[in-house]
DNA sequence: CATCCTGTTCAGTCTTGACAAAACAAACCG
DNA sequence: CGGTTTGTTTTGTCAAGACTGAACAGGATG
């Protein structure tokens, strides 16, 4: 409703600095590729990646044939990586009364935070699992310690993730833990 | 010196009863395949996270061709494997006086850490750098919030590991923040 | 009803990377 | 020296999956 699309090409509008603009706009694909790199680590296509970043520098949400437009990929593809960022509750679907078109807008973070603290649980799990199998007096109390510190590990992984992901859905920026 | 590895066959050394024994093989088996699934979501090799389950479990320095013989893989994955995940600083190398083996030992951890903090630091600092390219007064309040919002998030994720890093080196098994 | 328009699905290509077998290198041994 | 033992490197094979073009399906529109 608020929203409006009305920039057909979004290359550099021209509205400050020509100069400005560029370094805005080379830092934009740096980090849109970068966004695709970091997924692909995460084993996410590097297509849905570079989706989330430009869907993060996106105030409005964005018409399905500008994503391949301005990605320089098929519509195939679009398709493809937009449902897959979807069901992972990733990015969301939009669209308006009258018009046929979807939009596509990130669901600020939480799919994303879930999915990997779901990983660490699930791993933290198999290492518990292991522990218990362990016989009580084996010569193994090395063992035994690794897999206790291993299992925290993915604990206090898993529990950061959720304490983020709390903060997250607060929205305010409150404490700001700050950098390296 | 401590150590002796006088198992050839350590497929079941019928040590307790062969049932508690058979569980306990099963178990490890498990926990070996797991790290190996694990590890590949992190874009490691397979064989790699098997070797890590493995060397977990081992309370002693593991010879080189044990490492092929138990995983049933070619000595030639275990050369490239190893010498990886030492690179990474996930495993050692051992080496014994008047021996002309290789034995292997995991690292207790932290190389494995650094790396995956190295990773979210590293994705933080993409998203900063867009952040200080962003201009100041743009419609782009969201997408400034956004960036900050995941900013905080890598630091967070990042601070964590760090914090359980200092933890193993601690070494003190204390504060089980374990759950489900 | 023929025809756009929009998104999905299918089939094919191409790249990537894991793994193994074999050739290799280096140290040791007789 | 030849012959072992041990680990590395190289080469080739194979599978997984990302991406695309083309065919397709459903809904609007003249």
């Amino acid at each position: 409703m608020t929203v409006s699309e009305p920039t057909p090409a979004p290359d550099r509008p021209a509205e400050q600095s020509a100069a400005a603009d560029l370094s805005l706009h080379a830092a934009e694909e740096r980090f849109i590729e970068a966004m695709g790199l970091a997924h692909e680590e995460d084993r996410l296509p590097r297509i849905a990646g570079r989706l989330v970043g430009l869907l993060i520098l996106s105030p409005d949400p964005v018409r399905f044939d500008h994503l391949a437009e301005r990605l320089r990929v098929s519509r195939a593809s679009i398709s493809t990586n937009t449902r897959l960022l979807e069901n992972m509750g990733v990015i969301q679907r939009v669209t308006r009364p009258g018009d046929r078109r979807d939009y596509f807008q990130i669901n600020e973070e939480p799919g994303l935070l879930l999915r990997i603290a779901d990983r660490y649980r699930s791993r933290q799990a198999s290492a518990e699992q292991m522990k218990q199998a362990l016989p009580p007096n084996a010569g193994s109390e090395v063992v035994f310690e690794r897999l206790e510190r291993l299992i925290r590990f993915y604990a206090i992984l898993a529990d950061s993730l959720q304490y983020v992901l709390g903060a997250a859905a607060d929205g305010t920026g409150n404490s700001g833990s700050g950098s390296a």
